[in-house]
RNA sequence: GGGGACGUAGCUCAGUUGGGAGAGCGCCGCACUCGCAUUGCGGAGGUCGUGGGUUCGACUCCCAUCGUCUCCA
């Protein structure tokens, strides 16, 4: 327990880790169980890209999707907000009080107590144990929520600090649809001497920002259900979620009008000056700087420990550009090196006690950065380089300003930051259009999201309703392959219906199912669903909400009707291929670690019934020795045989088993977890073999990189890697055999045979030229020019060109050199009269016979489509009036 | 998920309406030199990312795909 205050003082208690211990042991101590922060990265939701709140954990327990074992939490949650209805991002440096990366403290019911509590709860923490004035503070309320303005006057809170505010401030949803409601805020007053909007009325209702006025905490209030019409029912069982910011508490308790200024940045800020080589005036100049640099390196220090490295793509992008941001306020602030990996150790420093993972990732992380660093100056030099042919490029037309599709383009593709090319522009006497890249910018994101209006988060409700019915889905496939069941729901193109033909394509709902759905990187199970009227194959099997396993089917005969007893049986073999797949996955992962390091956490992976694949953290390819060594340990647990067993427990016992948990999993309060023999324990809700030596043999199929830091093993076992080995082992065979040499022997007979035929190459190019001495046709013109035409039965136009270059030479000045061959029909033409365009002279010699060609002066090829024409081509070409013809065609004066 | 740029020798890159695959550095050999550096000459090294298509002919044009970079969501 990190924020543990025992033996505390009563001065230590109001460093950050007192703050937090405080609100966590005031909650505990009223039947909450104090929950630890989920990872930053959302378990299983793709429509958030990170934990920007600390209700996002008990998201699925406010819907009611999710049962557990407590009614009451409270968390010190990490967020991340950068992206979406909360976007901090452009506030974070000029406001005090702003973060990407923050921490959350938070307090929840499930149904359990509900504003009357939860005010009287906060009013208790705030001015007792936090002790802060109670003249100091102002709550709101919504305007229409009269029980939660009568539960702070029964706080003795004076009315004339009860503001009712209306929907935009203190109204919450958590989407268009679903569970949402009012809102209640306390804020902090700094007084009148702090105030920064100058108005007569300054007051928290304006909500302009002013720094006079700090929300501290905010308490959701989750009543109402929002329907797609329009329309709001009260919800069964109302909750409670609120949420303060840790630093923005702590700045208050540690009198420092700044979250920047308490102990959570401090050693930051310090570290930036000492960098930065900055006296405290230069520092207080540098303000912005400073609190972009250490909240983004804050972030980044995060977001690494829980698995993002920087990338292009969703939140490894979001990484990067927080990285790079920093990276330029450090160059505006007069930074000249990186610094980056030295923010990430003073992080660590100053909160790896709190946070185990940053001191497990440490060497990782700031490698990582080093690495993103590198790029960055990549990035900065060919972008400057481009900049610089924009300017002078200006300059010479006399232009004073870029076009803002220049400067777009070379931020878009070329990543060169706007602010940069501004103030690059600005010393070279130039500006920029604004307004043009602002255009540009804007088209850029409206296609993004006119790509994005598709295929949104989809409607999970009418499954949730299945679920509510006390229809969910027991899943028995983890020893059984078939099992007799009963239609809880057909669906067919997003309806309910009570029944489905043949042919038709139809979504089956079971009570219990031996089908496995995709989850976990594990593809789902495919087979049959049997009833008596009739079956369907079972052609995919997801599970779209928890609870749910949901059959795609295509009904083969009769018809499937709901409530009707079923069987229902997977494609074994098929299972079989996966389960071998899975536990593989499993004993690749320890093996990695053992080989590369214990960084090498698992990033995504795919198990599939032919391959699987393997993503994982690590800087640099594997070399060959690494994936021998790999695939040597694995296949040494398939030979030992080993035990694999599935038990189901807490999740705390788990983790002192030292079982990996995987980032962006989701673990309910009891999980299940596989252990292989002694070799590896992880926790996992896949299908899995009984023993290791039922894989057969594991083999590396390709090993690449997928993003920055992070790798990608495909392998193969059992029936796959049996195919692929004796797949190999014949065509070993058929090269042995046709080489005629043993397979050790390959190597240097392949070696000969390539020395051979170099050899033999060089000794054709002289032949040809000697040989080419004799045309089949010549024809010396009275001009002085000398024909000579020819037909070969080879086809190489390197050859083809020898030939010429032969007939050519030997020929003496001025000649027109022509090769046919008669095995493909092209034609090479070479000219050293200064009067013939040997290139139109091909094209228009091959047009007379169907074809077409062209080249240069000196050079010319061409074909014809019917290689037999060659014979007639050739001679047409010493034909005086055909020739004529020609040569008027080419002549060069023309 | 959407847009843009780039994939050519070991490395850095050039390649002009489609028509002989190149340069520099590096590597090997020879010459010069007591030796080294330098220099000169010669040489090896290429599925032009991959797969289709158009064409007589594709590094070049079209489509798809993979990879790298980059912006947006």
């Amino acid at each position: 327990m990190p924020f543990d205050s025992n033996g505390m003082t009563d001065q230590t208690r109001v460093n950050w880790r007192g703050v937090a211990g405080t609100f966590l042991e005031f909650f505990g101590a009223r039947d909450h169980v104090v929950v630890p922060s989920a990872s930053l990265v959302p378990a299983g939701d793709p429509t958030l890209l990170f934990t920007n709140a600390g209700m996002v954990q008990f998201k699925d327990v406010f819907l009611g999707r999710e049962q557990r074992a407590y009614t009451r939490a409270a968390t010190l949650q990490k967020c991340m907000r950068v992206q979406g209805k909360h976007n901090d991002l452009e506030n974070v440096g000029p406001s005090p009080r702003h973060h990407t990366f923050f921490l959350m403290l938070g307090n929840f019911s499930f149904g359990d107590y509900f504003k009357r509590e939860a005010i009287a709860y906060a009013w208790e923490l705030v001015t007792r144990q936090y002790a802060i004035e109670p003249s100091r503070l102002i709550v709101t309320v919504h305007t229409s929520d009269d029980d939660a303005a009568a539960a702070w006057r029964a706080m003795e809170v004076p009315q004339a600090r009860i503001l009712r505010l209306g929907d935009p401030t203190n109204f919450w949803m958590m989407a268009d649809v679903g569970p949402c409601g009012p809102t209640s805020e306390l804020h902090y007053d700094w007084g009148p001497q702090h105030c920064s909007c100058h108005r007569p009325d300054c007051s928290v209702e304006l909500d302009n920002g002013c720094l006079r006025w700090l929300e501290i905490w905010n308490l959701v209030f989750m009543q109402f259900d929002q329907h797609a019409d329009g329309t709001r029912g009260q919800l069964p069982k109302p909750g409670v979620d609120t949420g303060m910011g840790l630093e923005r508490i702590s700045s208050v308790l540690q009198g420092v009008n700044d979250d920047y200024g308490t102990d959570l940045f401090a050693p930051l800020m310090d570290r930036l000056q000492r960098i930065l080589g900055h006296t405290d005036r230069q520092r207080e100049a540098q303000a912005v700087a400073y609190r972009v640099m250490a909240d983004h390196g804050r972030a980044m220090t995060f977001l690494m420990a829980d698995g993002v490295v920087p990338g292009n793509e969703g939140r490894n992008y979001v990484l990067r550009m927080i990285m790079r941001r920093a990276m330029r306020f450090g160059r505006a602030a007069g930074l000249t090196r990186s610094f980056l990996a030295e923010l990430a150790s003073t992080v660590t420093d100053a909160m790896g006690d709190a946070y185990p993972e940053l001191r497990r990732q440490q060497s990782f992380i700031e490698s990582a950065v080093r690495q993103e660093e590198e790029r960055f100056a990549q990035t900065l030099t060919g972008g400057l380089q481009r900049l610089e042919e924009l300017i002078s490029g200006a300059l010479a037309a006399s232009r004073r300003e870029l076009s803002g599709e220049e400067v777009f383009r070379l931020y878009d593709t070329f990543g060169f930051p706007v602010e940069m090319t501004r103030d690059i522009a600005r010393e070279r006497g130039l500006t920029i259009d604004e307004a043009g890249f602002a255009r540009a910018m804007e088209a850029q994101r409206s296609r993004a999201r006119a790509a994005q209006a598709f295929g949104g988060a989809g409607d999970d409700r009418r499954y949730a309703k299945v679920v509510r019915k006390g229809g969910s889905s027991e899943f028995v496939g983890y020893t059984k392959h078939a099992a007799r069941a009963r239609v809880v729901a057909l669906f067919a193109g997003g309806e309910a219906i009570s029944q489905a033909d043949a042919g038709a394509e139809v979504e089956v709902i079971l009570d219990r199912t031996p089908f496995y759905a995709e989850s976990g990187g594990q593809v789902g199970d495919t087979g049959l669903v049997r009833a008596a009227t009739g079956a369907a194959e079972v052609l995919e099997t997801h599970r779209p909400v928890s609870g749910v396993i949901v059959h795609r089917c295509r009904v083969t005969t009769g018809r499937l009707r709901v409530g009707q007893p079923v069987r229902a049986e997977i494609d074994s073999p098929r299972r079989w291929d996966i389960m071998r797949n899975h536990t593989a996955t499993h004993l690749l992962h320890q093996a990695l670690r053992e080989v590369v390091g214990e960084h090498a956490r698992q990033a995504g992976s795919l198990v599939a019934v032919d391959r699987l694949r393997f993503d994982f953290v690590h800087l640099a390819a594997l070399t060959p020795q690494q994936r021998d060594a790999v695939e040597r340990r694995v296949n040494e647990q398939i030979l030992a045989d080993l035990p694999v067993r599935a038990r189901w427990m807490s999740y705390a016992e788990a983790t002192r088993l030292g079982a990996m948990a995987l980032f962006g999993e989701k673990y309910g309060d009891r999980v299940r977890v596989i252990s292989i023999g002694g070799y590896s324990r992880e926790l996992c809700g896949g299908t899995h073999l009984s023993r290791t030596g039922q894989m057969g043999l594991f083999k590396i199929t390709a090993e690449g990189g997928v993003a920055a830091g992070v790798r990608r093993i495909e392998a193969v076992t059992g029936r796959g890697a049996y195919e692929l080995v004796s797949k190999h082992a014949s065509i070993l065979d058929a090269l042995s055999k046709e080489l005629n040499a043993e397979p050790e022997a390959l190597l240097g007979r392949i070696k000969r045979l390539e020395d051979r035929v170099a050899e033999l190459e060089r000794q054709l190019r002289t032949q040809l030229r000697d040989r080419a001495v004799d045309a089949d046709h010549t024809l010396d013109r009275e001009d002085g020019l000398k024909v000579r035409s020819s037909m070969v039965a080879f086809s190489d136009p390197g050859q083809l060109r020898t030939f010429a270059d032969g007939l050519r030479r030997a020929a003496g000045d001025r000649v027109l050199a022509v090769v046919g061959s008669e095995s493909t029909g092209q034609v090479v033409v070479l000219s050293s009269d200064p009067a013939i365009h040997a290139g139109r002279f091909v094209e228009a010699l091959t047009k007379r016979h169907g074809g077409g060609g062209g080249g240069h002066d000196k050079m010319g090829q061409g074909g014809v489509k019917d290689p037999s024409v060659v014979r007639a081509l050739v001679k047409d070409v010493v034909t005086a009036s055909v020739l004529d013809d020609l040569i008027t065609a080419a002549r060069k004066s023309a």
